[in-house]
RNA sequence: CGGGGUGUAGCGCAGUUUGGUAGCGCGACUGGUUUGGGACCAGUAGGUCGCGAGUUCAAAUCUCGCCGCCCCGACCA
């Protein structure tokens, strides 16, 4: 390729709204341009990275017996409401009619066109296990889409199901997902991305792992033990804290006049937070009463809270149900208020366990002294009681694995894997007939990977001040040629020369033929980050030679002669690649 | 959906307070001089100032309504 014909100009300014780093290398690189709120064009260069991403997904999913297929990107409304997610699914989906008026929906994932697959070309366990993946278009209508190509609407996705007639069988499957995406995340360059225990959410399931590229943009947080013995995403991380167990004393009222808050209340009495115990009120989707409390210095975690209260959606209550429910608003506690359909308690470890916690008295401006779950709460009522973990973890809690201090890391979610079980193939009819002659539902799992997002990923963990500082594995060229003083014949004829020999040589070049100043020119080469650069100019001609440089060496060069040039550089370019293999 | 911001040439911005018919830098094009970390000179093209209504002799500027986009939150496979 010439610079010189590359469609996709490099800019000097990223536009305003480009903030992240990967979002500002993509548009000032050229690799892609907006079009709309969370949709992106990908220009040649961009595309280029992406389809060498899908080509590393495509051997390591052949490699564990994967077959390739691919399901339309739009689909009958009717697939999904056999599994129920037509129903369930909120706005992400997109829903449309067709000029027949038929319901049908652009596929945010699909597990429902896969089983339709499976149903009827998998009939018999013999057949079984067997797993099929696609590289296609995703669409799911993001409420905020947003960082360039890390959160869009619409992108590429590698998506890959497995179908077992045993838990065993997945299992063993699973395993092998998970060696495939580390060699794939390793392959693509990705200099930290760790697997973590992650809330299976919708897709449902039991045990999920999600690919975290370790970058500050990340959106989500994630818990790690100093030697990685736990990892887990925020959402069901959990702890080992150490709860104040002494003699309980005596239930005591106190006037706290406008103490609403733990804050307040701590200050007011002078005590810790963790001395207090907190209430929160949330509404269940039924219009029930959630009634949550917790140690005053931790926060409750929404995600395990809806989870045990098996509610998708759950929202602040207001204070005419919390008063309903005989609770006073900033002087609640669980003092006195009977569990019932109505009103359903769940407690954390931290407030059950706790000994002589300040809580609220149910009375405006008086709280509780000495509240011990144990002693103050009635044989009966406890059973109704759900005890559990709704803590949100916070960095420095005790490891729940080692006990030694959690740390925090922010992460972009590159891929996950699941173990799906049955949740599609019982409803759908997804079954295979035994050695026993029966018909029995086919234990499934389900594996996917952003492409864009792993690109961007990348730009995140691998870039300097100049530019993406591309892993050969996935670089839009693998050398960058540069002619300096192009318009001298001699220059322009050695630059031709090599650059027609490295083509010949199967080496993946660009060549920057426009004659330009070395600045930039460089700039260029930098934001477009071929690892090797070569430099040619009328000094380094003289001596027939050539500059050689990686493009993570900042202005460092060697000097390399022309004879033998190509040899050497084939040698670079597998020592680049070397770094990556598996 | 809530909070904040923003919309003027392909990109970055000024002009809006105080209304007078649109400007700067980068980029693009032509010619010339240049050539080792984003050169210089001369010239050219490119804008119904997000959209719509209103006020006014006159609106990028004032008023009202709508829309797009970005950030934070909610949501999220």
């Amino acid at each position: 390729m010439k610079l010189s014909q590359l469609v996709g100009q490099r800019l000097k300014e990223a536009p305003r709204d480009a903030q992240t780093i990967s979002h500002i290398y993509l548009i000032r690189g050229g690799y892609c341009r907006p079009v709309s709120t969370g949709l992106f064009t990908l220009l040649p260069l961009g595309y280029k990275i992406t389809d060498k991403i899908k080509a590393i997904i495509r051997e390591e999913m052949n490699r564990i017996g994967g077959q390739e297929i691919l399901m339309p990107v739009v689909l009958p409304a009717e697939l999904w409401q056999e599994s129920g997610r037509y129903e369930k699914v909120g706005q992400e989906l997109l829903r449309f009619t067709d000029r027949n008026s038929k319901a049908m929906i652009l596929g945010m994932t699909h597990e429902e066109a896969v089983v339709q697959v499976a149903r009827t070309e998998l009939t018999s366990y013999k057949q079984l296990p067997t797993m099929l993946y696609q590289i296609q278009t995703k669409y799911r209508d993001e409420a905020r889409p947003r960082a360039g190509l890390i959160r869009v609407r619409e992108f590429t996705m590698k998506d890959a199901y497995s179908f077992h007639t045993s838990q065993a069988s997945l299992e063993e499957h699973y395993a092998k997902e998970h060696e495939a995406y580390t060699r794939i995340f390793k392959r693509i360059g990705l200099k930290r991305c760790l697997s973590i225990l992650s809330d299976s959410g919708m897709i449902g399931g039991a045990i999920s792992h999600e690919f975290m590229a370790i970058a500050d943009c990340g959106e989500d947080t994630i818990f790690v033990s100093p030697n990685g013995e736990y990892k887990a995403n925020r959402e069901i991380a959990t702890s080992r804290l150490n709860y104040v167990k002494e003699e309980p004393k005596p239930l005591q009222e106190v006037e706290t006049p406008n103490c609403k808050t733990i804050d307040d209340l701590a200050k007011f009495l002078g005590i810790k937070p963790e001395q207090t115990c907190k209430a929160v009120f949330y509404k269940h989707f039924d219009g029930t009463l959630i009634f949550a409390c917790i140690r005053g210095d931790l926060e409750i975690n929404e995600a395990k809270l809806k989870k045990i209260t098996q509610s998708p959606e759950i929202d602040f209550a207001n204070d005419a149900l919390i008063e309903d429910a005989g609770a006073v608003p900033g002087f609640a506690s669980i003092l006195g208020i009977k569990p019932s359909d109505k009103i359903r308690i769940v407690l954390d470890h931290s407030a059950a366990e706790s000994s002589n916690l300040v809580v609220g008295a149910n009375k405006k401006d008086v709280h509780c002294l000495n509240f011990n779950f144990d002693r103050d709460v009635p044989a009966e009522d406890k059973a109704k009681i759900i005890i559990d973990d709704i803590a949100t973890v916070r960095e420095g809690d005790p490891c729940p694995v080692t006990g030694q201090p959690l740390q925090m890391l922010k992460g972009i979610e590159v891929g996950n894997i699941f173990q799906l079980g049955t949740k599609y193939s019982e409803p759908m009819g997804c079954t295979y007939l035994d050695a026993d002659g029966k018909a029995k539902p086919m234990i499934m799992g389900c594996y996917g990977i952003g492409v864009g997002r792993a690109m961007a990923a990348v730009i995140e963990q691998c870039h300097d001040d100049h530019g993406p500082v591309w892993p050969i594995t996935i670089a839009p060229f693998e050398v960058h040629l540069i002619g300096l003083n192009h318009n001298q014949p001699e220059v322009q004829a050695a630059c031709q020369k090599l650059y027609d020999d490295l083509q010949a040589a199967g080496v993946d070049v660009i060549y920057d033929d426009r004659g330009e100043k070395a600045g930039f020119s460089f700039a260029d080469a930098d934001l477009i980050g071929a690892p090797l650069r070569i430099t040619i100019s009328p000094k380094t001609l003289a001596n027939n030679q050539a500059e050689f440089k990686h493009r993570e060496d900042g202005k460092n060069f060697q000097l390399i002669s022309l004879d033998g040039i190509v040899d050497f550089i084939k040698q670079q370019i597998q020592a680049e690649f070397d770094k990556y293999s598996v």
